[in-house]
DNA sequence: GCTCGCTATCGATAGATGTCAATATCGACT
DNA sequence: AGTCGATATTGACATCTATCGATAGCGAGC
């Protein structure tokens, strides 16, 4: 599995818009693919976004279920895609669970998608 | 339906990170989601970006079924979904059908999904 | 140790999605 | 008009996905 895209290229500054750079291959493209469908489906964007605005961009499962409108399971299972792509870590704290963003990985897609200035 | 997500704000420079800013309603995330679900299949990714690199960010349908190794058909499915997205632009010419980046869409994306510096 | 509350997992189900073969449409050229 | 090549649409199918109810796991406090 590789390493992860081309976040060296990124973050040495090589250039500015991988996805125009050159044609994705098969396998870089499937991994991108699979975070950005992370950031695919409304239910995610709302709780990435509720947690974002919320006291130290961190909420619990209890603080999410509510304002989404969705049973306790399915939001469980959405932090967990949320997680699994990187855009939140997760820390228990009794019996609390704590859902944080992870800047990180959004800003990683976000430079993926970039486009150089036009002109 | 709503105009376009809060693309005026994003134009107006009134902040710098809509997911941020305040929890996404409902009918906004729809839209978000549905314009990066777009986005969010390996194959589109591929076509997107070798219409990207090509020459005058052009490309037809014979151009993109040999790189990415399936059927036409499946080929011109994808490339509505991603022209009904609004990333790229169909023009006939002749018995031809050319496809041309739409980066103002990309931008929108990357802009919609950027985050604040941190402190 | 038991119970209680919060969260995660499981099983089921309806609906969406990616893919292809077959076919239709459309433009150009004779 | 008729044919041919390029593209779009249709129908079918297997797979994936979002959702829920039921249930299991896990900390905390008694």
């Amino acid at each position: 599995m590789v390493t992860m895209l081309e976040v060296t290229d990124i973050s040495a500054g090589v250039c500015c818009a991988p996805l125009v750079r050159e044609p994705l291959g098969a396998s870089d493209a499937e991994i991108l693919a699979h975070k950005i469908k992370a950031l695919s489906d409304p239910t995610r964007l709302r709780l990435l976004s509720i947690v974002a605005a919320s006291e130290d961009q961190e909420a619990c499962v209890c603080d999410l279920t509510e304002p989404v409108g969705l049973s306790q399971p399915t939001v469980s299972h959405h932090l967990k895609i949320l997680t699994e792509a990187g855009y939140l870590t997760r820390t228990r704290r009794g019996s609390w669970a704590y859902f944080r963003l992870q800047p990180e990985a959004l800003e990683l897609i976000t430079q993926f998608l970039s486009l150089p200035a036009r002109t």
